[in-house]
Order: structure tokens, then C-alpha cells, then sequence
DNA sequence: ACTTGACCTTACCATCATGGGAAGCCCTAC
DNA sequence: GTAGGGCTTCCCATGATGGTAAGGTCAAGT
């Protein structure tokens, strides 16, 4: 099996299953004579097990202990599933960042007409700050600004 | 008004304030003789627009539509709008994701005893795949993974 | 006047996971 | 033998932010 099949196998692109041997993520595959790498199911395998995990937004920090723990006979679930709550809480995080980033933009949005008129509420909050919006201080957005930065929140 | 003071009158880091200057985001500050920025409120007010919009999760490019459409005295309120409801899309889709994300772990976790023995259902997912999970088929978090990954759904 | 410390300047590097591209080698099918 | 596709390595880009280093400037205190 060369790359291209091993990343068809897995869903990994060639390109990440290289750059995952780069950074010691992955052992270094074997070669052919011509230096073509070659891999075999056990290693497919382990190129799913990252691929899945990264689909449940493990970074690959965290994905090399989970193939610590995995790799280890002697592991304790425990340790795994510490692992999982600790990725529960960083997404709940996150989530709630957003969600209060969403909910100011809707009130703001349906305060805005949205006509061909320039008189725009949604502005006028980005002008003055949230303080001086019509809602009475509840709901205020400012304390997830700076942490909501911190998580990488932005869209790319 | 030097930088630092600009910096704590608007809550964006001098660091940022120059990156925003280069990438022409802002226009380039007045400079005194020996070189140093030089701001006014007008500008310290620009900055702080741009603070709140990258709280609100705008990216620095749609920051850009939002001052033009503010610098612009015949804009049409429902220009803005659109931003607007599009900031919101995106994160009801980034939230969703992150939430399937959530809702796949919190199974597992569920499911995994966390005490001193080896075996764990989380590993096993892992290793499996969600196919073979012992829920029949709902809530897979497939459908989910590849835009997961594509909005930068990683914690950093 | 001179020093000190805080501030400013630019320039470069790092993050994190991923994709793109170029230049060159290899393998298979025709 | 050649054409096309796949492989190799190496370098660059992303987005928004922080860090650091080397050097200039300013204001206050001695």
C-alpha cells in the first residue's frame, strides 16, 4: 500500500499523513527501493483512529495521548476518559462563547430594519459599545470578548 | 495620543494596532518627529469599532465591509444587515458542529466506566469507528467531521 | 548634563492544522 | 520509449495573535 491508498483507506490526505510522520505523531513508514513509502493495514489503522479523533475536535496533542493510552495494556479507563471530559469542557466553552456572540447579533439584527434607509442599530452598537444599547446590561457580550479571541473563534 | 495610550483607550493591543495599520485595515497613524504613531479620538474610535466587531466574531475581513458600509453616509441599513445575519450563520453552523462533536463524546463518556481497568468504549469507538458503536446509527458525527475540520473546530 | 526606566520603532519567528505548488524521480500501460 | 499519473522533498500561505531582540526616544530624577 503505498500513500495514496493508505490515505483513501484512513481519510487522512497524503499530505497530513506525511506532515503526522514529521512530527513524530506516527512512526516513520517504511520505505520501498525507490523510497516510495508503504504501509500496511496496522498503520491504515492507526491513521483512523487519528482521523476519528480529530473528527471529534481532539488537537493533535491531545491525540498523541490517546494513542499513548491506547498503545499502553496497562492503561486505566480512567485516564481516557478524563481526556474526553477535559475535550467535553473545551468545546462547552467554546460553544458558550459563540452562542453569546450569536444572541447579541440577533438582537441587534432584528433592531435593524434592514431597509434602504443608512440608520443602522447594529452600527451604532459597533460605534458606541454595548453599553449604550436599548437592553438594560443583561446579556452583555463583553465578557467572552477576550477569551473568545484566546479559543480562536473567528472563522477562517 | 501615542500607541500604548491608544492601546488602552480602545482594548486593541499595540501588536494588533500595527498589524491592522500594515494590512490596511486602518489608515497609517500620523507620525511625531522621532517617528512614533500619533493618534486622535476619531482614530481611537475607529479601533474600538474594530474591537467590538472582532468580539462579535467578525473576521478581519467582513470588519472591513462593516467600516466601509459605516464610512459610507448612503449605505442601506439592510447592507449591514446581511453581515449581520451571516456572522450568525456561520456560528449556528460552527456551534452545531462543535455541539455533534459534544453530543459523540458525552456518549462515550457515558459509556466508559473511568476506573483502574483497561477497557474503554472511547478507545474502542476510536478504534472501530462509529459504526460500530453500540447506538443503532442515530447521531453519527460523520456528517459533521470534514466541515469540522474546514471551520477550524480545533482548540489551539 | 547624565542616567535610568519606560516606551516606541522595525523585523523576524512561532502558533495550529492544513492546502498549494514546483522540481524531479518512479512506475505502469500502451 | 513515452505519456500520464503518483511519489518524493522543500518551500510558502493561511489568520489573528503573541514573543523577542536590537536599537532609538522621552521624561523624570540625580
Amino acid at each position: 500500500m503505498n500513500i495514496g491508498e493508505a490515505s483513501k483507506a484512513s481519510g487522512v490526505s497524503a499530505k497530513m499523513i506525511r506532515y503526522y510522520e514529521s512530527i513524530g505523531l506516527i512512526p516513520a513508514a517504511g520505505r520501498t527501493v525507490a523510497g516510495y513509502r508503504v504501509y500496511t493495514m496496522t498503520e491504515v489503522q492507526l491513521l483512523r483512529f487519528i482521523r476519528r479523533a480529530r473528527d471529534l475536535g481532539f488537537s493533535v496533542e491531545k491525540i498523541e495521548e490517546l494513542l499513548a493510552l491506547w498503545q499502553d495494556r496497562s492503561r486505566q479507563s480512567a485516564d481516557v476518559k478524563q481526556i474526553a471530559l477535559q475535550q467535553i469542557a473545551s468545546l462547552e466553552v467554546r460553544i458558550r462563547e459563540m452562542q453569546a456572540m450569536m444572541d447579541t447579533l440577533r438582537h441587534l439584527a432584528e433592531a435593524c430594519c434592514g431597509d434602504h434607509r443608512p440608520d443602522c442599530p447594529i452600527l451604532a452598537d459597533l460605534v458606541n459599545g454595548p453599553d449604550h444599547g436599548s437592553n438594560g446590561g443583561q446579556d452583555e457580550r463583553t465578557s467572552v470578548s477576550r477569551a473568545g479571541r484566546a479559543a480562536g473563534l473567528q472563522a477562517h
